[in-house]
DNA sequence: ATGGTTGTTGGACAA
């Protein structure tokens, strides 16, 4: 089973190249984020042309997940559990193939002196809480999506500069930390230690990607059981030096069966 | 370098 996340910042902007993209990578499931459209505004027919059942959940202008796959999808839960007032589309989540499969948008949290960063330390406590709930059914478990948190020093090109950023803060890091420590396995990281410069995010700005000056921040993470199906998880830079790319690329992981 | 870019939206805000 071969699974794809994209943060593609704004499927409308992006339908060409995401189009083009699944039509040559041709994943079974695809996590797309930041679709920042309202979810019946998402452009279904287009990709339930190429054959994925489609499950969005957006809002008006920000935030906005997807889950899309060739086979069915069943048990669908549309947000993450523990806190009935936060409106912001940011979780969606189902069963393919007995494969219990999220695809996450986890808050930025910058800038850190305003309200939106204790937001994003409270929406990983609850990912923690949820992914220890997941752990206790049978089925293999993948949560996928745009973190937006860079795990280890070797994740980011300038660690020195982004020591206070919200996506690396100790406390950050440390939240990240307790969901793995749940029994959770990073993929990527796993399967290539110490492989440097593996970034699946560059800024728009100041040349960062020509520069290579990029952040992984998009991640699968797998229980116990899918850990043992783990096959592969590569990091596709191509779709970030198209024209009109988005500022994440897909990383993809490939279980087996 | 208090800059720089992109998207939603029609002025800021978010990233």
């Amino acid at each position: 089973m071969k699974i794809a996340t994209w943060n593609v910042n704004s499927v409308k902007a992006r339908l060409p190249n995401v189009l083009e993209w699944l039509g040559s990578a041709d994943p079974d499931v695809v996590l797309l984020q930041e679709i920042k459209c309202e979810t019946a505004a998402f452009p279904a027919l287009e990709f339930q042309s190429l054959g994925y059942q489609v499950h969005a959940v957006g809002q008006k202008s920000y935030n906005g997940v997807a889950l899309l796959s060739k086979q069915p999808v069943e048990d669908l839960l549309t947000r993450l559990p523990g806190a009935p007032e936060d409106e912001q589309a940011r979780y969606v989540e189902g069963t393919v193939a007995g494969v219990r499969i999220a695809s996450l948008y986890l808050p930025n949290g910058n800038p850190v002196g305003t309200e939106k960063y204790p937001y994003k330390l409270r929406w990983m406590d609850r990912l923690r809480d949820h992914a220890g709930d997941l752990l206790a059914g049978d089925r293999p478990v993948v949560l996928g999506g745009d973190y937006n948190v860079i795990p280890a020093d070797g994740d980011v090109y300038d660690p020195a500069g982004w020591r206070e950023d919200a996506l690396f803060r100790r406390e950050t890091r440390l939240k990240f930390q307790e969901i793995l420590a749940l029994g959770y396995t990073e993929a990527f990281r796993a399967l290539h230690p110490g492989l440097a410069h593996a970034y699946s995010f560059w800024d728009y700005q100041a040349g960062a990607w020509p520069r290579d000056m990029g952040l992984r921040i998009d991640h699968f993470l797998l229980s116990p059981r899918a850990a043992d199906r783990l096959v592969s998880c590569e990091i596709d830079r191509g779709p970030r030096g198209r024209e009109k790319a988005s500022d994440h690329t897909p990383v993809v992981l490939t279980l087996d069966a």
